[in-house]
This record gives C-alpha cells, sequence and structure tokens, in this order.
RNA sequence: GGGCGGAUAGCUCAGCGGUAGAGCGCUGGUUUUACACACCGGAUGUCGCAGGUUCGAACCCUGUUCCGCCCA
C-alpha cells in the first residue's frame, strides 16, 4: 500500500466497475420484496456543467441513496436532464449568430431540429460529471423532459386540466421580457432593490385651460399610455381637480381625472398619479376599478407602436429619453429628483421586466394549492430544515394563477389548436381535424411552448411512466425524499406537491430536504464576472493557479475577480479527490442558507482521507501472518478492544442518527470524529503495546478487533466517502462475500457494536494519567527518549482496577514506569517523598514524576492548573451555597455539582499544597 | 411596506435551559517504522446591545442596532 492515498488512481476505476457490474440499478431480483427507497435527481438544465451546486444536491442524494441500499432497500435514484427552454434556445441562438444567422433565418422546424442536433452531441455533458462526484444513479432509466413520454405526459396533464377548468386561457397584465420576447411568470421575474433612478415630474395641462396638473413617473414614456390622472378624494388641493379632464400633449386624447384612496398616496409625490393601466401592475388594477381603457404602447420587442403617436418605432429607453425632451420643449416639464427605487428583471436574459396586456395560457392554483398545504400540515410532507415551512404556507396561500405559455420555440407544445374561422380553441391530445364548433379545417396550432416547470412539475411520477400504469410507477411512487437547494422551492418542490397529489392522488415524496446556496468563502455568490466560480472537478481533479486564472478569463471574469482569484488561490487547488469534496460539502449544516466553501476545509477532509488510509495501512502491517479475518463481532477481553468497540458503537448511533435527521453535518462528525480522535488517536496507539505483547491470544484478540473495528467503519463511512472505502475494504481480509460494500449491510450500532460503559470509564481514567504525564513531559522538555518514573494513587477502586489492568498502555502512551502506590501516604506528600517531583492530580488519580523538574517552570504549570481548578470551583459552589438552587434544581443536577465540587475540592488541594512547597 | 433568518475564539461555523465547542489559523516541542496531508503539548471568547423570565440563559421572552434573503 502507498504511503498517501491517491483519488486519482483510485475514484475512476472504482466508479467504472460499478456502473459496469449495475451496482446502481434498482430492482435487483434479491430485493423483490424489499421496500423502495427512491429519490427523483433535481434534474440539470441539458446546457449546464457542473457546479457546486450541482455537487452539493449531488452528495446529498448519494449519501441517502447509498445508505438506504446498505439498509437494503431496493434503491432508485433517477436521474435525467431538463431541456431549459429559454437557456437551451439561447445557447443554440448564439451558435447560429457565429454563422450570422438568426432563429427566423432557420424557421421554426429547422430550429428545432438544430436544437435536438445540438443536444445530441453536447447536451448532457453534466450526466457524465456527475459520475465524477460518485452519484449512484440508476443510469439505465436517465429522463429528459423532451423525451417522447414525458411529452406525452405533459400533454395528458395539460388536457386534464384543461378539462378539469383548471388550464384557462386569458388576457391579462404579465410579464413581458422583450430580450426574449416571451411572457414570465411571476417567479421568472427578479426585483433588483435599491436601484438609483430618477423620479421625473411634468404637467398635464387641464383640458379647460383653467390650469395644470403635475405628476411623478420613473417610466415617462408610459404617459402615452395613460388613460387617467388619479388623485385622492379627501386631498383638499385637488378638490377642485374633481371631474375635469386634462389634454394629452402629444396623442389626441382627453384623460379624466378620477379619484382613487387605494392607489394614491396623498403623501408621496405632488400627490397626483398618472394611471397607465396596460403597463403598471398597481395601475391595471386602478383601471378596472374605474372602467379605464388598456392602452397598450408596446411592441413585442420592446419598441413603441402605433399607439405612441410620434414616438412610434422607438426602442423604450430611448423612448423615455425623447418623451422628456420632448415635454421640455413643450414647458411641460417640472423636474427631476433622485429616486431609489426596485427594478424587475427577467430571471433570464436580465433586461428589465415591461408588464403588458397579452393573452396567455394560466392554470387555476387556488384549487390545487389547497391540498399542498394540507398535506404538509397533516405531516404527509415533512419539509426540513422546518424553518422553511413558514415560507412553503405564506407562497400557497398567496398564490396567483401562473402563466405557463411561453412564446418560445424550444419546449413542449400547448395541445391546443385554434379556429380561422370561428376562433373556437380546442385542446386535445391529438390534433383536431376540424373544427368541432363550425366544421372549419382552418385550424392552426397554437404556436406557445409550455413553461419549462410545467415538465419538471411532474417529474416524479412522469419519469416513471405516467400516465401509463408502469409497473415502476406503482412500485417506485410515491418516492421517498426531494433534495435540493431552497430557491427552488416555489418554482419546483411546491408545484411537483400540487400536480402529484392531483394527478396520483398522493404526495409525490414523503419529505422535502432544502440545503443551502454554495458561495465563495467570503459569502459572494459564486459568479464568472466576479471570477470565484471554484468548479467542482478542478477540486477533484487537482488545477494550478495559472489554470484556475485561464479559466476565469475565459469565462469573462473582470479584473477584480482575476485579481481576488490570484490572491486567494495563488497556487490552485491540489488533487483533493471527490471523497474529501463530499464530507466538506456535507459538513455544513443545513440550516445555513449560505454555504461558504472554504478550500481549507477540503484539504482538511483530503487529510482525513489520508488518515484513514494509512490507519488500514497499519492494520494489514500489523496483520500480515496473523491469519486474522473480518467476520463476526469479536468478544474482547482487553481495555482498549473493548473500548474501541463501544466507541465505534456511539459512532455509528451518530452516523445513523444523523442521516436519519437529515444532519448529515452531524453525521459525519461523528465518524469523522471517531476517526481521527478516537480510532487513530487513541486506539490505534493502544493497539501497540497489545500487538506487542507476545501473548498469543491478546495478540490475536487485538488483530481480530481492529480488523473488524476498521471494516465496519469502512461500512459507515461509504455513504459519504465511496471511493475511499471502497479501495480500503477491497483490501481487508474478511469473510463476507459481498463484492462491493456499495451492498455490504449498514453498521448496526447494537448488533455490530458493543456498548461498554465500564471500559469507556476505565480508559478515561488511563487517558486522563496519560494526558497530564504528557503535559509535563512537554512542559519540562522531557524528550520521548527520556524515561521516566509515574508514581500514582487511584483514588478508588475503579480507577484502581482500571491503573492495574492499564499498566501497560500507560508505559507505552506516557512513556515511562509505573509505579502503582498502595496507599496513599507517599502522594499525600509528594514533595516530601520524591525529590523534584512534578504532580498531578486527576479526577480520581492523583501522581508525582519524581526528578524532573525545572522549578520555576513547574511553579507556571501549576498556577496555570490552579486557577483553572479554582475558577471551575468557585462557580460550582457558588452555585451550591444559593439555597434556592439546592431546593429547586433537579436532585441530580445538584448531586453531580456536589460530586464534582468535592473533586475539584481535592485536586485544588493537591496543588495547591505542591504550588506552596515550590514556592515556599 | 410585510415576512424569514443571522450576529458565538483571528477566520468559517456548530451548540439553542445546567461549568463555552469543532475545523482552519496562531504557538512550543517531536524525523516515536500507519500517516509531517502527521504526532504530543499550549494560548485564545463581557456568545451584537439593553431589559425581563428562571434556582440557573449563548440558549426562552421583549425591545434595540447592524447584516443577509424572500415577498409586495
Amino acid at each position: 500500500m502507498p504511503k498517501a492515498y491517491s483519488p486519482a488512481d483510485t475514484e475512476g476505476r472504482w466508479y467504472a466497475i460499478w456502473e459496469e457490474r449495475g451496482y446502481f440499478r434498482a430492482g435487483r431480483p434479491e430485493r423483490a420484496n424489499a421496500p423502495t427507497y427512491t429519490i427523483a435527481i433535481p434534474p440539470p438544465n441539458v446546457t449546464g456543467t457542473l457546479h457546486m451546486g450541482h455537487a452539493c444536491r449531488t452528495t446529498f442524494e448519494d449519501v441517502l441513496t447509498r445508505y438506504h441500499r446498505m439498509r437494503g432497500f431496493d434503491t432508485l435514484w433517477i436521474p435525467g436532464i431538463d431541456h431549459a427552454g429559454i437557456a437551451t434556445q439561447v445557447v443554440v441562438e448564439r451558435q447560429l449568430a457565429r454563422e450570422n444567422l438568426t432563429r427566423f433565418d432557420l424557421g421554426r422546424e429547422k430550429f428545432i431540429e438544430r436544437v435536438w442536433q445540438w443536444k445530441e452531441e453536447s447536451g448532457g455533458t453534466i450526466l457524465r460529471q456527475l459520475r465524477k462526484m460518485g452519484a449512484s444513479c440508476d443510469w439505465s432509466r436517465t429522463k429528459f423532459t423532451m423525451d417522447p413520454d414525458l411529452s406525452r405526459a405533459v400533454t395528458e396533464a395539460f388536457v386534464r386540466l384543461y378539462e378539469e377548468g383548471l388550464i384557462y386561457r386569458g388576457t391579462r397584465l404579465v410579464n413581458w421580457d422583450v430580450q426574449s420576447q416571451t411572457v414570465l411568470s411571476d417567479l421568472e421575474v427578479e426585483q433588483e432593490e435599491g436601484v438609483q433612478g430618477e423620479l421625473f415630474d411634468f404637467a398635464y395641462p387641464l383640458a379647460d385651460g383653467s390650469g395644470e396638473i403635475v405628476v411623478s413617473t420613473t417610466r415617462p414614456e408610459t404617459m402615452l399610455g395613460d388613460t387617467a390622472i388619479a388623485v385622492h378624494p379627501d386631498d383638499p388641493r385637488y378638490q377642485p381637480f374633481h371631474g375635469k379632464s386634462v389634454k394629452h400633449p402629444f396623442v389626441d386624447r382627453l384623460i379624466p381625472i378620477i379619484c382613487d384612496a387605494e392607489l394614491v398616496d396623498p403623501k408621496f409625490g405632488t400627490g397626483a398619479v398618472k394611471v397607465t393601466p396596460a403597463h403598471d401592475w398597481n395601475d391595471y388594477e386602478t383601471g378596472k376599478r374605474h372602467d379605464l381603457p388598456q392602452i397598450n404602447i408596446l411592441e413585442k420587442d420592446g419598441t413603441l407602436n402605433e399607439n405612441a403617436g410620434p414616438f412610434k418605432g422607438m426602442e423604450r429607453f430611448a423612448a423615455r429619453k425623447a418623451v422628456k425632451e420632448k415635454l421640455e420643449e413643450l414647458g411641460l416639464a417640472r423636474g427631476v429628483k433622485k429616486h431609489v427605487m426596485t427594478l424587475p428583471r427577467s430571471q433570464r436574459s436580465g433586461t428589465v421586466v415591461e408588464p403588458m396586456i397579452s393573452t396567455q395560457w394560466f392554470v387555476r392554483m387556488e384549487p390545487l394549492a389547497k391540498p399542498a398545504i394540507e398535506a404538509v400540515e397533516q405531516g404527509r410532507i415533512k419539509i426540513l430544515p422546518e424553518e422553511w415551512v413558514k415560507t412553503y404556507f405564506h407562497w400557497l396561500r398567496n398564490i396567483q394563477d401562473w402563466c405557463i405559455s411561453r412564446q418560445l420555440w424550444w419546449g413542449h407544445s400547448i395541445p391546443a389548436q385554434h379556429c380561422g374561422a370561428c376562433g373556437e380553441v380546442h385542446v386535445s391530445r391529438t390534433p383536431v381535424d376540424a373544427c368541432k364548433k363550425c366544421g372549419s379545417t382552418q385550424l392552426t396550432a397554437d404556436p406557445d411552448v409550455l413553461d419549462t416547470w410545467f415538465s419538471s412539475a411532474l417529474w416524479p411520477f412522469s419519469t416513471l411512466g405516467w400516465p401509463e400504469e408502469t409497473p415502476d410507477l406503482a412500485r417506485y411512487y410515491p418516492t421517498q425524499d426531494l433534495e435540493t437547494g431552497y430557491d427552488i422551492l416555489f418554482f419546483w418542490v411546491a408545484r411537483m406537491i400540487m400536480m402529484g397529489i392531483h394527478f396520483m392522488g398522493e404526495p409525490p415524496f414523503s419529505r422535502v430536504l432544502l440545503a443551502g446556496l454554495v458561495t465563495d468563502e467570503r459569502g459572494e455568490k459564486m459568479s464568472k464576472v466576479k471570477g470565484n466560480v471554484i468548479d467542482p472537478l478542478d477540486v477533484i481533479h487537482g488545477a494550478t493557479g495559472e489554470e484556475l486564472v485561464a479559466k476565469a478569463e475565459k469565462a469573462g471574469a473582470k479584473a477584480s475577480g482575476i485579481k481576488y482569484l490570484k490572491s486567494t488561490y495563488p497556487n490552485g487547488f491540489e488533487t483533493y479527490g471527490a471523497d474529501a469534496l463530499r464530507m466538506t460539502l456535507l459538513s455544513y449544516s443545513p440550516q445555513a442558507k449560505r454555504i461558504a466553501l472554504s478550500i481549507k476545509r477540503i484539504e482538511g477532509y483530503r487529510n482525513f482521507a489520508n488518515k484513514l488510509w494509512n490507519a488500514s495501512r497499519y492494520a494489514l502491517m500489523r496483520l500480515e501472518g496473523l491469519d486474522v479475518v473480518a467476520g463476526a463481532r469479536p468478544t474482547p477481553s482487553s481495555l482498549p478492544n473493548r473500548f474501541v468497540l463501544s466507541r465505534l458503537a456511539h459512532a455509528i448511533r451518530g452516523a445513523r442518527e444523523g442521516i436519519d435527521a437529515y444532519r448529515l453535518d452531524d453525521a459525519s462528525q461523528a465518524l469523522y470524529h471517531f476517526v481521527w480522535d478516537e480510532l487513530c488517536d487513541w486506539y490505534l496507539e493502544l493497539s501497540k503495546p497489545l500487538l506487542d505483547s507476545g501473548d498469543e491470544s491478546l495478540v490475536r484478540e487485538t488483530a481480530e478487533t481492529l480488523l473488524y473495528a476498521l471494516e465496519v467503519t469502512l461500512r459507515a463511512l461509504h455513504p459519504m466517502m465511496p471511493f475511499i472505502t471502497e479501495e480500503i475494504w477491497q483490501r481487508l481480509p474478511k469473510t463476507d462475500a459481498a463484492e462491493t460494500i456499495m451492498l455490504a449491510p449498514y453498521p448496526d450500532a447494537e448488533a455490530d457494536a458493543l456498548e461498554d460503559a465500564e471500559a469507556e470509564a476505565s480508559m478515561a481514567i488511563l487517558q486522563d494519567v496519560i494526558s497530564r504525564v504528557r503535559g509535563i513531559r512537554a512542559e519540562h522538555d522531557l524528550p520521548r527518549a527520556k524515561h521516566v518514573e509515574i508514581v500514582v494513587e487511584a483514588l478508588d477502586d475503579r480507577a484502581r482496577k482500571a491503573l492495574e489492568e492499564g499498566r501497560i498502555f500507560v508505559e507505552a502512551l506516557a512513556g515511562g514506569t509505573l509505579q502503582i502506590e498502595a496507599d496513599g501516604k507517599r502522594l499525600a506528600e509528594p514533595h516530601a517523598h520524591f525529590e523534584g517531583a512534578a504532580v498531578f492530580a486527576g479526577p480520581s488519580v492523583r501522581g508525582a514524576i519524581p526528578g524532573v523538574i525545572d522549578p520555576e517552570k513547574e511553579r507556571a504549570r501549576l498556577t496555570r492548573e490552579l486557577a483553572k481548578i479554582e475558577k471551575e470551583l468557585d462557580a460550582l459552589e457558588k452555585k451550591l451555597g444559593n439555597e434556592s438552587f439546592v431546593a429547586r434544581a433537579p436532585a441530580d443536577v445538584v448531586e453531580k455539582a456536589k460530586a464534582d465540587r468535592d473533586a475539584l475540592a481535592a485536586r485544588k488541594a493537591q496543588i495547591g499544597a505542591s504550588l506552596a512547597r515550590l514556592s515556599g
């Protein structure tokens, strides 16, 4: 075995074997009667490449999947990709642009062909990358949302919802993305807060020439669509204006002055508000209240239409400028103020979204939301961490209808036809030949496609074959856990719950597990421009500083981003490996909304992998020629062997409880702590004197326990660190016939380990003595080679037994000869009996090391120790001096305080006396 | 404007009613044949601020300041 673990030599090899041997597949015959455990992957975009968010998802889901697989479940992790409407269309359009073509040059059909061609060639790179993370998906069931079967599911769902009156076509104000030239749902509009803008004031002259009314706007061009001026009915300033009209300065139109207490805040601006029902949400509602005309002034591309009169054909922002200038010219401008505002931007294109009146398809959400709320209220779905439940309820209880049509080419067609003769709309699974109302054959297919999230909402059952009643659907629906980032709780999770309940009659999963977003170590969102994107593959495989910079530059990072990159990671990344990255991602609390990924932390887990590797190396070296195999649990007699099996039980319990409670941070921590601080730092060291003891049965027992504990630990760790655990496990001699650790059973704290409180308590005493002796060695610069005599006295029976039984361990680990005192005579006055002795006092043992001290250093050490003891003792005495505490606190708490106080007092006396002797 | 969350060791964070924890960093020592990606020691905190509840508060309550995010 090499001295250091090399992930590069291990990971690819094992993954290929696992995949080739079909270990990831669900439906293994021997598990035909086993309970199922299913997770549907949050399908990444077909255009996507692996980023830390995916790495995070993949790790969490893989841990859950592997854990359940090892526990014997028939485990299915369904992989797949999303067609990602706008994103994909943009990628292919950009490609066309390089050939000086637009999608319109190709035409719809040819364009779609081109997208498919792109998809076949370079789509789904990410699925290959997920394998690098170790994802144990059942690749034989990989789905794509545009596959024929999934498209059929979309059509079926649409038609059924339409027939049930839950999908309708409506004309109303919608969010329009002028760049992508499509409508967006509310969720796809992001509010950019704190934008420095300006408030422009201008005057409308009254039609009767009796004066003017001044209004304010951040979007002057919208005045071309104004159809009212609103004032507050109670505002005395505008009493004389009630019932009057103003004259529009650019288009031939009289605009009424109306009173509206809801829209107008008399304290804001001039107290008079221009009303543009066709381009503003509040104004739209106001318009409906007052039956105002809706005048649309925009074309789909954001230029102004014929309703804009002289401004027709201008781009919206150019028009804004032109309108202002023209108002200046006319003497109607009334000044400009700075104004902080919120801008709605398209999540996809980033452009400022324009509210516009349009005819679109909508899903009526309220009836669907109700059961989705109940499912969580009744506990049929559990959302973790629980703090998200409130957010979930709040959104669903205030839900708006969902605009599902998109004016794109790439996506699922809306299964509707429009009659050119009578206007009748037909929605059907297969197209009709003639209009059912008028018989006309002038039917055109609805040109729109569906919101990508519509198909995603069906994902947990469409991937299993719905609407066909397939065996997979019967066996694996509902799934168990759904794990994803909290950012798509509404976009995806809530909609899946609604659709799952609606179409399948029961929720699509029983738990929703939400995780935070991965950011850079400063807590800033990773972005190509900022140059702070950490590519999971670079972390896994390693990358030089130059490579990182070159990559960031190619991705379009700003100079400041490059600077950050250079100063933060001057030497790039070493080959940390997938296991280290996985452990790191797991180590963050799921309650944290930010996962500020630190390379140092990854390095720490890389070191951990190496630690595990070397512990195994030690074990295998020591086992050579001993003919032991890992198999049934040993029942050792020696203290360290009992100790390690007991701590192992504790670690397994921690791991299981952590995973079950979706606290993978606790689970990984429990195992990390066990391996490093208990198995390696203590047990391995304790095993050395045992294995060197020459006592055949003791050697055998220890070899068996060592191997056994290691083997169980590897299985416990496997879901988190699949590669290294497999690599080591395969090298261990064992009776287990399993071909792979992947299919070996997950350890159980009761059956596979052995709790032993007695052994733990005794070991704690030995550990205490060893640590104290080591502390004295360090303080007095006593090298390991310097042999010392350790005189100890047990203060109780257990300690006496432990010291007698543990002599060789203390001697080996502390380095010295142990002299156990038969009574307390000499250690009661150590300085009278031991020349130049360093003394120590633990909770159940006191002792001395004669002939070693440097008086100065010893005094310093004892003073420090005494101060610590006194601080604790003071606190306890104060507490016990409080009558209320003794009277009201639970008896066990009081008892413990008393016992602690007595032990501390004894230690204080011992240390205090030594210190006094030294100083005197 | 409404809602949610955070403020704990130099940094990143865990703990959420019974004497303050981890990793990294800092620091002294060690080539002890598993591991220097290591080992053995050490130092480090008015747990944002102010009140309250309690025998006891980092933890519960109220207020307050700053910082995030979400929704309007």
